[in-house]
DNA sequence: GTCTATAATGGGATAGAC
DNA sequence: GTCTATCCCATTATAGAC
């Protein structure tokens, strides 16, 4: 990966988070020099410093980002409107699908809120909590519609989430179960759970 | 936590293991220096190496008890017998007790895998296959019962075993809800997502 | 924008005294 | 069993040449 020296900028960014973020969830934040980031990349550990001014820094923009691409992608493919139903099928195959294709991404979201300095980690913690109230406005509508039965919403939502999060666990593109099929299983379970 | 030079491998011993299990939760394995540690006990950073030979059978010693510790505490509990059903709720009730009051031996079993070398790694890995087969058994024999409704009972038992973790991302001891009660409405989620 | 070189600090682990 | 002292190496981050 030798690199001669010269100015790539527009590509020398992207190739950096892209390192870190595999680096970070293969062997954690702390494990991680940079050293191993840049030589994944191919230049000079000083060099890394043109695209972060720290190393927390590195590790709080991947995580932030990874969370508002969350967000904004569900904004995107919420159905909307009174079909609480349909609108928790919708956010069940997003959250898998969107969470398998960046397995990456979201065990470092989670395993390395510990790693985040104080006002870092609200910012982060701040962003997982829109998310949950995101599906847990649909569990009270459906809830307030009389198609849902339950008691927690709040914990519902949470523990919904936990379920869905827990296929990255497992699931492999290569396995025995398409991720359709692994939607389809999945919403099975979520529409039984909330009694729907 | 100064200590003045003597024996006290009776007490000393667990010191380290407790000191280090809660650092390793809070900091993560690689954050956390041996001379952390020796701080946390009150002992020279020298004095570790009479309790674990490296850092590394350190963290492998505390995961592979943790499911050890798990898997025995799960055989006491198992009412057997043929009640699908009740098994299932015992299962459930034990796995949020054991796991709310060891949440960071729960954290650092499952966060820190990576950090584990290829055998201790192996060596974990399986005590958690076994673990999640215990309750795809009870699932299997409720199904052939016809007390549940599954279509992939090892799949259903890693989304219940998720399920149930999850808990600990949200309950504290002072918080609103006693755990008895966490453990109703989990088990309340539980039955109906397998169709019980 | 990247390089080489380096400053300043801290890491795991060991040796030998007590 | 614990201490002090130390070896040797890696770390983050910066300085200045190109």
């Amino acid at each position: 990966m030798a690199r001669t020296q010269g100015s790539h900028s527009e590509i020398t960014g992207p190739r950096v988070r892209e390192a870190a973020m595999r680096l970070f969830a293969r062997h954690g934040f702390a494990a991680v020099s940079m050293r191993q980031i840049a030589t994944e990349v191919g230049v000079q550990a000083g060099a890394l410093y043109n695209y972060t001014p720290d190393k927390q820094s590195l590790l709080f923009d991947l995580m932030r980002e990874h969370m508002d691409a969350l967000l904004d992608a569900w904004q995107q493919e919420d159905p909307g409107g009174t079909d609480a139903r349909a609108r928790l099928e919708a956010f069940t195959r997003f959250h898998i699908r969107f969470n398998t294709r960046r397995a990456d991404a979201v065990f470092v979201s989670y395993m390395e809120l510990r790693n985040l300095t104080g006002e870092n980690f609200a910012a982060v913690t701040e962003l997982r909590r829109i998310y949950e109230t995101r599906l847990e406005e649909i569990l009270r509508a459906g809830q307030d519609a009389g198609v849902f039965t339950l008691a927690e919403p709040r914990i519902t939502a949470m523990a919904v989430i936990a379920l869905l999060t827990g296929v990255n666990t497992w699931y492999r593109d290569a396995g025995r179960l398409k991720l359709d099929e692994v939607e389809t299983l999945y919403w099975d379970m979520v529409r039984r759970l909330v009694g729907g």
